[in-house]
DNA sequence: TTGAAAGCGCTACCAT
DNA sequence: ATGGTAGCGCTTTCAA
């Protein structure tokens, strides 16, 4: 059994109360010299840990946050979750990690069990097929923060990227290079991420005229055999495109799997850009260029954003806070056939 | 303020006790269906949610666990990480989860923190720059289980995969190829993996009559930058090798950097095969040869082991369980220059 | 400067 | 079948 504050009362003969006061009192809280170095040997002495169950009971106060993410294993994902991680163990919290997998219910799940463990705030990449758990935790003033996803039918603490403007900015380098018929492998549509690349890419359809065919969009799945199947659909149609932007982190595999089964040569027969870097990027058959998100970046707005709201109870406005991606050039793009 | 079982009860003119027996109280109960009715259509009324932290301090259990990595956004270890949280989730139990970047003050750290919010069971992959922490727990019969690494002087509750005989085989496998100065790539030595490896890997050297060289054995860190220096200095010996064995995750990145980057051509001037897969791996520029681990596998055995402990109360022998990996051949490997 | 008592929300035991 | 009480380990009043 581990040491408790009556232990070491026993030990010091005094009472518990005066044990808690030297070990978490403030400064001022006139203790004598002699009873508080008394205390601080015993609890060395007896490797004494405080119970944080018990303080969180008592305090309504974890030290604890809760993180929850569409997929830990996804790198996207994990790179923001360790940066997080990191800075949560510089400030003396820890995290709760969850998965849902994009599954609403889990994500609602997640949301009461974490709360139920005493959470102090919760940061969300929400699965957006609904949105009122997050409704019911702004209402109770509860700290929260949105990463990546935003619910444009409300305001919300929210970092995210430049989505849009990204994806304009890729769509109009393919345009420069003669790119006419420009091709988006979409992940789920549903998700604002998703959609705003969408928007840049439809913008810069028009603004520079390029082909605008609702086939050209394809795909509403996040797993690598949604990459591989909508971009085998790509690559079958009449008029193949002879360029395409890869929403998504699974679903570049699946493209490269299906371009490569197809004898398709990058960038001779298609131009490739993904809207996610890897490690791997510049080591492919063909260096992918690429949209890089700075993930570290995000992960700490997210969790210093989390605890200015945790530390003020509820009584700051929603903040949202854009960060900029950066487009990397490399083979996979050449001029359009 | 979130709903009590005392709301209850004021609502209900019941006394929270018998609340959390209609709540909590198994089958055989005796409550009166009335009651039960009452309570649970009050219970749902009010939004009762039950406090976790209550419970815990009460029951002595959590159904919380704590897993300990070296770095969640290394693939490898978030996809088992992935996988125990997915399982997590069926038992009903959440995961506490933090990276140590393999800084040992860090674990110990972590160790205390987890236990001190009452977990009921830790999972490591330890740094492995000592072992007292580990031994500590041991001692207190608290459940545990070791993933990856093993130490090898003392008895633990361990999954892990069959290092050396991969190593063995994939040396062979060179070897039949006409290897004789085959280099391998290694993390930080002092971890079992790492050793178990090296040893595969010295034994094939020895039955096939290898190169036996020190000097073929480079590297002692797991960074990025590490790979990409060790592989440098593997590449300009004065004798270089014909084929390379990279044993681990991030330093097969700084790898294919430092062979792109000194203009060797894999395999026409030297044969690599990965120890750790990417989903990147078949589309490399020369698809890279790997040896896969069963991470799934992996994960689900580790929690289940857990689970195992944390029900039996620190009765059970500790157990060590061994897990097969996979060669995957791909065009990364040819015959010896 | 220290002690005593109350209470966070819950469950288990002992009454009735 | 239900109520009352105690107590998990801690902190925070209020008293002394």
């Amino acid at each position: 059994m581990p040491t408790t504050l009556k232990d070491i009362a026993a030990y010091c003969d005094l009472h518990p109360s005066t044990i808690s006061r030297v070990l978490r009192g403030k400064e001022n809280l006139r203790i004598s010299e002699k009873t508080r170095k008394k205390v601080m040997e015993a609890a060395k002495k007896l490797h004494y840990q405080p119970n944080q169950i018990a303080r969180t009971l008592r305090l309504k106060k974890s030290n604890t946050i809760g993180l929850i993410v569409p997929d830990i294993s996804n790198p996207f994902f994990s790179r923001i979750a360790h940066k997080i991680d990191n800075l949560a163990y510089d400030a003396g919290y820890m995290l709760i990690v969850s998965s849902t997998d994009e599954n609403q219910d889990k994500e609602y799940h997640f949301v009461e069990e974490m709360i139920s463990r005493g959470v102090d705030g919760l940061m969300i990449i929400p699965a957006q097929d609904d949105d009122k758990h997050i409704r019911e935790l702004q209402k109770e003033k509860f700290p929260l923060v949105l990463i990546d996803r935003d619910f444009e039918t409300f305001k919300a603490n929210l970092i995210i990227s430049d989505n849009k403007e990204a994806s304009y900015n890729a769509v109009k380098r393919l345009a420069e290079l003669g790119h006419k018929r420009i091709a988006v492998l979409s992940g789920r549509r549903h998700l604002y991420s998703i959609k705003k690349r969408i928007d840049g890419y439809l913008e810069a359809v028009k603004d520079f005229n390029l082909d605008n065919e609702k086939e050209l969009i394809s795909g509403n799945g996040h797993r690598i055999i949604d990459g591989y199947n909508d971009t085998m659909k790509l690559l079958n149609l009449k008029k193949p495109p002879t360029a395409l932007i890869i929403s998504g982190n699974l679903i570049t595999v699946g493209a490269l799997k299906a371009i490569k089964e197809s004898n398709c040569e990058i960038p001779e027969d298609i131009s490739v850009i993904g809207f996610t870097d890897s490690l791997y990027s510049e080591y492919l058959s063909t260096p992918l260029s690429t949209i890089s998100h700075p993930l570290q970046d995000i992960g700490e707005k997210s969790i210093n954003l989390l605890f200015k709201h945790i530390n003020a109870k509820g009584k700051l406005p929603y903040e949202k806070i854009i960060v900029k991606t950066q487009l990397n050039f490399r083979d996979s793009i050449g001029p359009a056939k």
